[in-house]
DNA sequence: CTGTTAACGAGAAATTATGTCAATAAAGAA
DNA sequence: TTCTTTATTGACATAATTTCTCGTTAACAG
C-alpha cells in the first residue's frame, strides 16, 4: 500500500491534455476551477468554490459543470462529511482511497489497498459479482491531533 | 465476517422499545416510515418514499424527520449510488457495511470486516489517528448477473 | 484564418431540504 | 382509566442545492 501526499501539481499541459484526451476542451475556467481544489487539500464544496470563483468572473454553473467533468475524469472525488455535506478533494485518477480528517477535513489518498481477499469471500457467501468498492478512512490528522 | 441477509423483521414492541429508549416516541408516522425501508431491500430515495407515504397521509417533513430520526438509530444507512443518488436502506444498528447492487440497488449488509490491520498502517505511514471506516462494495447480485 | 461546435454566463426553474407554528397524540403519572 | 406534559405532526413558507435554457463566445481541428 502507499501513501500519496498531496501537492503534485498538473501543468497546464498535462491538464490540457487531460482534457482533450476525452474530447472535453480546455478552458481557462477549467483549469481555474482544478486549481482550487488543488490548493485546497481539505476540498471545497460547490458552494464554496462558487464564493471563491464567482469574484474572478465564473458562474455557478461553470462550477457544477466543471466539477461534474472533472469527477468523471477521476480527478475529483468527494467525500460525505460526517454529517452529509458534499466536499470534493482533487485526487489522483484511479482508484484510490480518501483519509478525512474529522477536524479540518483534509483529505490524504492512499493508493494499492489491496481488498480482494475481502471482495472473494463477500462474493462466495453472497452469489454477488463484486465489482469494486468504495473505501474511506476517517480520523484526525497530525495537526488536529 | 458475518453476511445477514434482509428479511428479519422487528416487532412492533422491539421497534418501540427502539424508540422509546432514546426518549423517541413511538407513532404510526415513524412505523410506516420504517416498515416501507424494510419492505425495500434496494432502498429509497426520501423523494420516493414521500410519494409512497403521501398517499397513507404522512407528510414529507415527517418522511425527512423521521429518517434523520432512523439514520441516528443506525436502522437506515444510506449508500450513494454511482451517480450521487441518496438512497436509505434498511440496516442493523451498529458498524458493517452493504453490498449494493449496481443494476438493482439491492443491498446486503455484511458485519465483522476486520480493517484493523489496515487502519494501522495507514496510521503509521500517515500520522492519523484513523478513528473509523466507511466501506461500501457494488457490484451484480445473482438476480441480476 | 475559418468553421464547427463545445463551453460559457445569466437567469429561470426544478429539486431537495429545513424552519415555523398551531393542533394532535404518545408516554408516564395519578 | 383519565390527566398532564411535551414530543411529534401536517400545512405551508422558506432556504439551499442542482439542473435547464438559450443566445453568445471561444477552443480546436483543418
Amino acid at each position: 500500500m502507499s501513501i500519496k501526499n498531496e501537492g503534485s501539481l498538473l501543468s497546464k499541459e498535462e491538464l490540457k491534455a487531460l482534457f482533450n484526451r476525452t474530447g472535453l476542451r480546455f478552458t481557462p475556467q477549467r483549469e481555474a476551477v482544478w486549481r482550487l481544489f488543488e490548493a485546497h487539500p481539505n476540498g471545497l464544496t460547490v458552494a464554496e468554490a462558487t464564493a471563491i470563483l464567482s469574484g474572478r468572473g465564473i458562474s455557478q454553473t461553470t462550477v457544477y459543470r466543471t466539477v461534474g467533468a472533472l469527477q468523471e475524469l477521476g480527478c475529483l472525488k468527494w467525500v460525505h462529511n460526517q454529517l452529509g455535506e458534499h466536499r470534493f478533494v482533487a485526487s489522483r485518477p484511479g482508484h484510490s482511497h480518501l483519509l478525512v480528517c474529522r477536524s479540518c477535513a483534509k483529505a490524504v489518498e492512499c493508493t494499492d489497498c489491496d481488498l480482494s481477499v475481502l471482495e472473494k469471500l463477500i462474493a462466495q457467501k453472497t452469489g454477488f459479482a463484486v465489482e469494486g468498492h468504495h473505501l474511506e478512512f476517517y480520523g484526525l490528522c497530525p495537526d488536529c491531533a
